[in-house]
DNA sequence: TTTTAATTGCGAATGCTTTGTAATATGCAT
DNA sequence: ATGCATATTACAAAGCATTCGCAATTAAAA
């Protein structure tokens, strides 16, 4: 069993963890509102990205759907949340642990949407490496590069 | 000066590489139509990925918007055209050459949009190599897989 | 030329996202 | 604790890329 996936509501690690998260949003000077308390809980269950929508549902009449976009926006801004960007025109949003190895990539089922976590990049060594990983196989990536040009640094 | 990016309006060689993609279009059984041609003609003098709405501008009224989102549809899907996603939510398309080496990528600039084509793959070397390659500093890059999981393939 | 089916134009609708605004709630100072 | 100043919210509406329905048109074959 994948324990990485495992997240016990309620446990002491997870609520400090939670806890973490709050103090981190207090100590920006933003204010700790509820709506904001919900998406950080909500984003902090979650084993993989998610929608803003999908975060409004989970958090239901918590919060309005505007909020939502307007929090993680905010997240966005301050470090807090990693945009991600499946290639079906909707935004999907992870926590970024400080100081881990927040850099990865994902890899996602064409047909049931299943996500996989890399936890490496594998940016060389492609299909073969991550078929034998993942057990994907028909594997297609998207790559480009941002960055300032000569003109503009 | 960069010739590769040199499109001389009515040239032979220009005007026998488009007449190719018609003969490769009426071959396939689709329906030569005007507006087919008119935006096959503007893909071929672009040497960058370009949107549907810039491809509606270039042709003007010559066609409705929603044709050429039909358009653009089909040559994706008998591989006429490649779809690239900078990450605005904005689709951009470029034609494919046959037989050539069509996989590459782009390097974006932030601030002026600038576009650049890589003509090779650097997924390992990342920032470094294009950096000298291009000029581009500050270099971040958006990498997906797709695939088909164990459970669906 | 006639026929037939693919394709277009036009308008409306969809879905994600953003924005304007009045009401509300937070954090701070008193 | 209480009141204040301001950030933040809910709600509604708008914006934007994209898709769809359908009648009119057009290309290709007979």
């Amino acid at each position: 069993m994948d324990t990485e996936n495992v997240h016990c509501c309620g446990s002491f690690s997870e609520r400090a963890n939670l806890d973490k998260w709050i103090e981190r949003l207090q100590s920006t000077g933003m204010k700790l509102t509820a709506p904001r308390q919900a998406i950080l809980e909500y984003l902090h269950n979650q084993s993989h990205p998610i929608t803003n929508r999908e975060i409004y549902n989970g958090i239901s009449n918590d919060c309005d759907l505007a909020s939502v976009y307007r929090s993680i926006s905010l997240f966005i801004k301050i470090g807090f949340v990693q945009q991600f960007d499946f290639g079906d025109g909707i935004a999907r949003f992870e926590l970024v642990e400080p100081g881990s190895h927040s850099h990865h990539h994902h890899i996602i089922c064409n047909v049931c949407s299943k996500v996989i976590e890399l936890d490496h990049c594998f940016p060389d060594s492609l299909s073969e490496t991550i078929a034998k990983h993942t057990g994907f196989t028909q594997i297609t990536h998207k790559l480009e590069f941002f960055g300032l040009c000569s003109n503009c640094k």
